[in-house]
DNA sequence: GCGACAG
DNA sequence: ATCTTGTCGC
């Protein structure tokens, strides 16, 4: 069987693999009772050199408003040894993303991953793709828009817009705009693997802190570019 | 041919 | 993603 996450491929193939793979992903709920909530980011240093994975697992529901503990963290470098190329974005981080996985104790029900789910060209972006792997729940939470078209979401937390693209049998919602805090660009989640948009939106929305990003992720993207450390 | 383009 | 200081605002 082929690897889900074979970097010797070519683009081409890569192509073909998410198209087979996507067909595996499952998009109605079916989660586990959940009491641990992972966070999953890649960052990279020495401009690039070396590809930084990191995953921090949160303790659920958190002891008060958007406080999580912390349970495990864990991190994993190694080289990169693939380009950034836009929609094969998972042969880039998921190696790393796993390897960091394998050095926890703990196991998480559900995992918030930085990059789109099912908001993708072929519909498996790396929190589908690596849902798929870890055979776990995933939603992914971007910063940005990859692909679709979608309206302005209200101004008030929690307030979405739905993003839809057009498919093999029209037009479909891939995914929701979501303002995740007042005044701020909103972020674009989508179901990864094992649950619906709606409810992975109303996950979403229950791990917001402060900012405008879900604490999951937050504290993962923190870690992943050392930004934890890094200050003096 | 001309844009668009997760991290 | 990463390179980078101060600055505006709640």
């Amino acid at each position: 069987m082929t690897p889900l996450h074979d970097w010797n491929l070519s683009p081409t193939e890569a192509i073909a693999l998410q198209r087979r793979l996507a067909g595996r992903v499952e998009h109605t709920d079916r989660l586990a009772p959940v009491r641990r909530i992972a966070g999953v980011d890649i960052g990279f240093e020495q401009g690039g050199e070396i590809t930084r994975a990191a995953v921090v697992v949160l303790a659920w529901p958190p002891a008060g408003e958007g406080r999580f503990e912390v349970v495990e963290q864990a991190v994993h470098r190694e080289p990169t040894r693939m380009p950034y190329v836009p929609g094969l974005l998972s042969f880039r981080e998921v190696p790393a993303a796993l390897a960091a996985f394998e050095r926890l104790e703990t196991r998480p029900q559900l995992a918030l991953v930085d990059g789109q789910g099912i908001a993708h060209p072929r519909r498996l972006g790396v929190a589908s793709h690596l849902g798929l792997w870890l055979d776990l729940p995933t939603i992914g939470v971007a910063k940005k828009r990859l692909c679709g078209r979608h309206g302005e979401p209200g101004p008030a937390r929690g307030d979405w817009a739905p993003l839809v693209d057009d498919g093999p049998g029209g037009e479909e919602t891939i995914g929701a705009v979501l303002r995740s805090r007042r005044g701020v660009k909103p972020v674009f989640v989508s179901p990864g693997h094992r649950l619906c948009l709606e409810t992975a939106v109303a996950w979403v929305v229950a791990c917001l802190g402060r900012t405008k990003l879900p604490e999951p992720t937050r504290l993962a993207d923190r870690l992943a570019s050392r930004r934890d450390q890094k200050r003096r």
